[in-house]
DNA sequence: ACCTAAAAGTGACAGAAATCACACCTTGAT
DNA sequence: ATCAAGGTGTGATTTCTGTCACTTTTAGGT
């Protein structure tokens, strides 16, 4: 019981660019996957002959090291692709990619999807949107980990959370502390304190892993200058 | 006594997949220019209405903050597009651009670059491959920049100017100390007090502002683990 | 060759955060 | 209910590096 592209209602917003016939095309050689929370979905440095699209569900991207901790580059939400920047470039995966939820995935053969946009600008031009937008919001997550300390980064962390990928001021954390930590290249036991002191600050509100934020302003401009 | 785009010897890998009558078009909304070192070729906020083409010379791409000391992003090679991030999604460039040396830029038109990635898919395919090079390129860099220290930091800066930006292992500093430390994430005395350590322990050889790399795998080690 | 301003080097110091060691919760399995 | 194991909270300690204050060097103009 597979899905159609052509009727899809999780498309991604490049494929309104595709006709019917291109479609019908890019359908038969996609091939639809669900996946559990925890699943490992994509290993870095494997060969990669297919582009994901994230249908449902929340993914992390993340790059491992020999002897230094796991770096998390980011959380991608639903109705992205996953791994567009090693399309053309790349034949392995340069990262590693892990379900933080359940989701639903597409996978769409590489040959095909390089096809349809040098025949199709219009679907290149979407893909084009897609790559820098995502770059752009990455540019701009590290350089604010590189001008912060901690509590600075940590708050920019939740206002990412809350604006990039939730959409919501309050959101449940599907990550534990030790992710968090390696989102903002900083420590598990720095991650407690600086949500320790942003709750009793009154700038944020923590219930489990569910977090309010309550303070906006505030928290803006512990982002920008803490 | 403006060159052709079609005979440029200083043309995009890009321009290639162009048919001679849409790179005839494209000379019609292309301008060239030359400047000078330490001229700011492109404000961050500026309206951006034309991508640009870097001919020959380098420059550097900042991000400019109200409190806190400028971030330098990456150092731009010849024969590279400038601030493509922004074709399709900004109508305001994201960051500031400063020749480090002598300069030769295009500016084309923003509208007719759109124009001709959406009438030609092959042309978008190279214009997504320099969008990705560049995009992993940058990832790469402010990765290892959030897990090192400040010796592995400038280690690993070493290694970037040589490998993707001079392409030797010898060569000339067009950036000062503060510039450098701008570019890490660090301070003007930190770049020194690391470019010293390096020269003592035989990593490198300085001569005023010539690098040379004398124990590359040894530098590699320290940027991988310092 | 001299002078000035900007850039670079240097050491002392303090503040921030990583590390370490351990205690305390959860969670799910038996 | 008990137990184990993974996840989390907490304080003490140490290391790193940004900051400060100062000197020395370099570069460009007269």
């Amino acid at each position: 019981m597979k899905t159609s592209c052509s009727n899809c209602s999780f498309g991604s917003c490049a494929i309104v660019a595709l006709s019917s016939s291109e479609l019908r095309a890019m359908e038969k050689e996609t091939w639809q996957a669900d996946f559990s929370q925890g699943a490992i979905i994509r290993v870095q440095n494997d060969p990669v002959d297919a582009v994901i699209y994230l249908r449902s569900g929340f993914v992390k991207e993340y790059a491992r090291h020999q002897t230094m901790p796991d770096q998390v580059i980011q959380i991608i939400k639903p109705r992205s692709y996953i791994g567009l920047h090693s399309l053309c470039t790349d034949t392995t995966s340069a990262f590693s990619y892990q379900a933080i939820s359940e989701i639903e995935i597409c996978f769409i053969r590489k040959t095909k999807f390089s096809q349809l946009i040098r025949g199709n600008g219009h679907f290149a031009r979407e893909i084009i949107k897609c790559l820098s937008t995502e770059s752009m919001s990455n540019h701009r997550r590290f350089l604010s980990l590189n001008r912060n300390q901690t509590y600075g980064k940590v708050a920019g962390l939740l206002l990412y959370l809350s604006e990039e990928i939730y959409g919501n001021r309050s959101f449940g954390l599907q990550l534990k502390r030790a992710e968090l930590a390696q989102l903002v290249a900083s420590t598990r036991e720095s991650i407690t304190r600086a949500l320790r002191w942003l709750h009793t600050e009154n700038v944020i509100n923590m219930d489990k892993n569910h977090v309010t934020i309550v303070n906006f302003e505030r928290l803006s401009e512990i982002a920008r200058h803490g």
